[in-house]
RNA sequence: GCGCCCAUCGUCUAGCGGUCAGGACACCGCCCUUUCACGGCGGCGACACGGGUUCGAGUCCCGUUGGGCGUACCA
């Protein structure tokens, strides 16, 4: 038995892959590459009702996308269940748990006559010390820990502290359903007890859980994986993330044009930091990340930050690689797969000159491929309403004006047609920008746009005299 | 109800008994500039409240308030 690290992240695939989600995922990742360990993967799929094969291909997807590869085959957890069951029968054989036979409706009943009596509603321990041939005949019950009632659990948390847990409200839960199949409580610590899991990372949710595993490890004589249970994420308006927040699939922040080294970037910063760097690549967040300096407080989303990160990381890239990104994204991009068509071989060179000027003004993908879309429109061009408000008689006028001026122009750069447009606006007394507006306008259809002349440049002599020529007919 | 967790600018955060409480996003100015951006400079803006401990508390302790999680034969 080595000591390296083993981390494990285990959603269950009952939708896809959340935001939330991701960042555990995230966490555990970085963890287990800070330390030279392993991440594990395990699908909690225990629920029959409600785990579905599409929510763990989406769940699948979804991190190969963001690139936290786990190590080895992913874990079936439904799979393992015979093995469940063994240990929660050996539980049974060793006085630590037993057998309990009410119905759920009779549980249903304790509860409310608790809960109407003020008093917690937990199991009553009917069946605790009872003998077991006092079973009703025919009928299969379920197995119950037999929790400690005095004293306290403690929890040694490595964002938390020390958690302490009274036992004595910690009731007798079930471990394994009287169908046979494990509860997830169960489940879990026996999974993550074979898999050799040393670390659990997870969302604080689980904290109180933390406690009834604990007692699982104990009856077992198991020893407990070191914990730590990180904030969660909440919605801007600080409640639970929710659908109207950003509790979104991670395909969803594709489709919004997010770069997943961003995402994660963003993702990474919240709850967690390294100082006051704000802007870090994969290789810094592995190389910094540490679960000490894990916040213990909920963050909240959002999305402002998100995208000026994800500007960043899209400028820091070279402009053959973002790109290739670029191309490689547009199918998932709304509208994005016939667009995506437009772009033969020669648009996508168009597209890679003009990728300097286009990717510091754009935020998202999203907002890339739209200001790229000049390169690939039909002519004559639809223009918007600013355009078509520059594009007025005395612009038109000024483009018929500089029109032959260019047809005149032998070699057509950024730089041949902007010193034509200068010499045009000097002499006819305009101010440059009454000159370079409606160019634009004509030669894009938008009031905004990179430099014109990179425009000019790119789209080439023959198409950009063809576009203004369209304008002033 | 009971148990547990949390609490610094609007948001993400630095801070680990002595700082003019720092940075980032957002917002507002100015500069750069053919537009929009990018970039640069500047501004606005926080220690939830109340008690302690201490020569000295954002930092430690207690309480209050406010959030969150759990309390299933869900995960």
């Amino acid at each position: 038995m080595s000591d390296k690290v083993v981390t494990r992240f285990a959603p269950s695939p009952t939708g896809f892959l959340h935001i939330g989600g991701a960042r555990t995922a995230l966490f555990n990742w970085l963890y287990a590459k800070h330390t030279g360990g392993t991440m594990l993967l395990r699908i909690e799929d225990t629920d029959r009702e409600r785990s579905t094969e599409a929510a763990t291909a989406a769940i699948l997807d979804g991190l190969s996308w963001l690139g936290l590869a786990w190590d080895g085959e992913a874990v079936s957890q439904f799979e393992r269940s015979p093995r469940h069951r063994e240990v929660a029968e050996e539980l049974v054989r060793l006085g630590k748990a037993y057998y309990a036979y009410e119905t759920p409706a009779e549980l249903d009943a304790m509860r409310e006559k608790a809960r109407a009596e003020g008093r917690p509603p937990r199991y009553d321990g009917h069946w605790r010390d009872r003998d077991p041939a006092e079973a009703p005949e025919g009928v299969r019950g379920a197995i119950r820990i037999k929790a400690p009632t005095e004293g306290e659990t403690v929890v040694h948390d490595l964002v938390q502290g020390e958690v302490r847990f009274p036992n004595k409200d910690l009731d007798d839960f079930i471990i394994l359903r009287s169908d046979g199949n494990p509860t997830y409580m169960h489940a879990v610590v026996v999974d993550d007890h074979d898999m050799g899991v040393t670390h659990i990372i997870r969302g604080d949710d689980h904290l109180t859980n933390a406690a009834r595993q604990t007692v699982i490890y104990d009856a077992m004589g198991w020893q407990v994986p070191k914990m730590a249970h990180i904030p969660l994420i909440h919605g801007a308006d600080g409640a639970k993330l929710s659908k109207r927040h950003g509790a979104l699939g991670v395909e969803a922040y594709r489709a919004m044009g997010y770069l997943p080294q961003a995402l994660l970037n963003y993702l990474a910063r919240l709850g967690w930091s390294h100082g006051d760097d704000e802007v870090m690549s994969i290789e810094d967040m592995i190389a910094w990340f540490d679960i000490v300096d894990v916040n213990k407080g909920a963050a909240r989303f959002d999305f402002a930050k998100l995208e000026a990160l994800n500007g960043v990381h899209m400028r820091a890239m070279d402009d053959a690689a973002l790109t290739k990104v670029l191309l490689e994204t547009l199918p998932h991009l709304p509208d994005g797969e016939a667009f995506a068509e437009k772009f033969d071989e020669r648009a996508r060179a168009q597209l890679l000159q003009a990728m300097p000027g286009l990717k510091e003004r754009a935020k998202t993908l999203v907002e890339l491929a739209d200001s790229a879309a000049f390169i690939v429109a039909e002519r004559p061009l639809t223009l918007d309403e600013k355009a078509q408000a520059i594009l007025d008689a005395d612009a038109r006028a000024v483009l018929k004006a500089l029109l032959p001026e260019f047809r005149a122009l032998g070699e057509w750069t950024a730089a041949s047609t902007e010193a034509v447009v200068r010499a045009h606006a000097e002499r006819t007394g305009l101010k440059l920008g009454k000159v370079a507006q409606p160019l634009r306008a004509a030669l894009t259809g938008r009031s905004t746009s990179p430099g014109v002349f990179d425009v000019l440049a790119v789209l080439g002599r023959e198409e950009s005299l063809g576009r203004i020529g369209d304008q002033i007919d």
